[in-house]
DNA sequence: ATTAATGTTCAGAA
DNA sequence: TTTCTGAACATTAA
């Protein structure tokens, strides 16, 4: 679920953890499927016990724990994934716990997972195709130049709203995002990138930057099923400020004219304003 | 009671 | 090489 910005406040929300030694790995008891399976886990703990978490960073939509060997853990929260210090939302979700010593009170750090598809896996600090993954993610999405997301994909045959979703050409972007950025940069969804003319490209660049500061700024968007939270009763507050997902059927707030539509696109729901994006 | 939908990623096929 | 499809899982709404 959680695109840039929840992932973004996710760490910031854990960064008084950095400093502290890991003392322990858990899994608490749960009837649902479990992430680390045996041998993993077992290979995971002897490499992580006893290291210091040295700093906490952020790729894209995956939080980094560089530890002080040659190590980092690599939490990805995938749909439905949280990261906390304390109180997540309920025990039977709770997938994996870092047990902390000598970090300032800090005593641990939680990954809470509702529908389970997340992952946290550790991956040698040398080792940098597989801090990309196997997609081999792209630069971030705060950090990618205007320029460098044109070239990256102005020679693609996909519809835009498609591409800004493909990890492999920027990490960050998600499904809720995308269709933000595109309605504020006035660009149709189903715009083909090899058609968009050079000063799209800069509306895109720089609505994305606007919407992603904002974003955090409120600290990410907590949607209808009430997953993503910063902390187990405070939710984001961005949601009030999105302008076309889920408002289908809404005026648009921009035009004050249409109505906001629903399309499907690569079985995903693309939202916009036919009469501030046209094609 | 089924079925569709949800913020993601990836293997495998076209 | 690039792009598309379905599956991984849990839960809720239609």
């Amino acid at each position: 679920m959680p695109e840039l910005p929840e992932v973004e406040t996710m760490r910031r929300g854990i960064l008084s953890a950095s400093g502290a030694v890991i003392s322990g790995v858990t899994r608490p008891p749960s009837p649902l499927r479990s992430i680390l399976i045996e041998p993993e886990l077992r290979n995971f703990r002897r490499r992580v016990i006893g290291r210091r978490i040295v700093t906490i960073g952020r790729l894209g939509k995956r939080i980094l724990l560089e530890l002080d060997s040659t190590d980092r853990i690599v939490i990805e929260p995938r749909m439905t994934g949280l990261v906390f210090l304390t109180d997540p939302p309920d025990r039977k979700h709770l997938r994996l716990v870092l047990e902390l010593s000598d970090g300032n009170a800090v005593e641990q750090i939680l990954f809470w997972d509702q529908r389970g598809l997340g992952v946290v896996r550790l991956v040698p600090s040398e080792d940098f195709d597989a801090l990309l993954g196997p997609a081999k993610i792209g630069p971030d999405a705060l950090v990618v130049s205007a320029e460098e997301l044109r070239l990256r994909l102005q020679s693609s045959r996909r519809a835009i709203k498609v591409a800004l979703l493909d990890q492999k050409a920027l990490a960050g972007i998600g499904n809720l995002y995308a269709s933000e950025i595109l309605h504020r940069a006035g660009v149709h969804p189903e715009k083909l990138c090899h058609r968009l003319r050079k000063d799209a490209w800069q509306r895109i660049h720089a609505e994305m930057l606007v919407v992603l500061h904002d974003a955090i700024a409120h600290q990410g968007s907590t949607l209808r099923d009430g997953t993503y939270r910063i902390a187990r009763d405070a939710a984001g507050s961005y949601q009030f400020h999105h302008r076309v997902y889920q408002r289908h059927g809404k005026p648009c707030t921009t035009c004050g004219r249409a109505e906001i539509v629903r399309i499907v696109q690569a079985q995903r729901s693309t939202f916009y304003c036919p009469k501030c994006q046209k094609k």
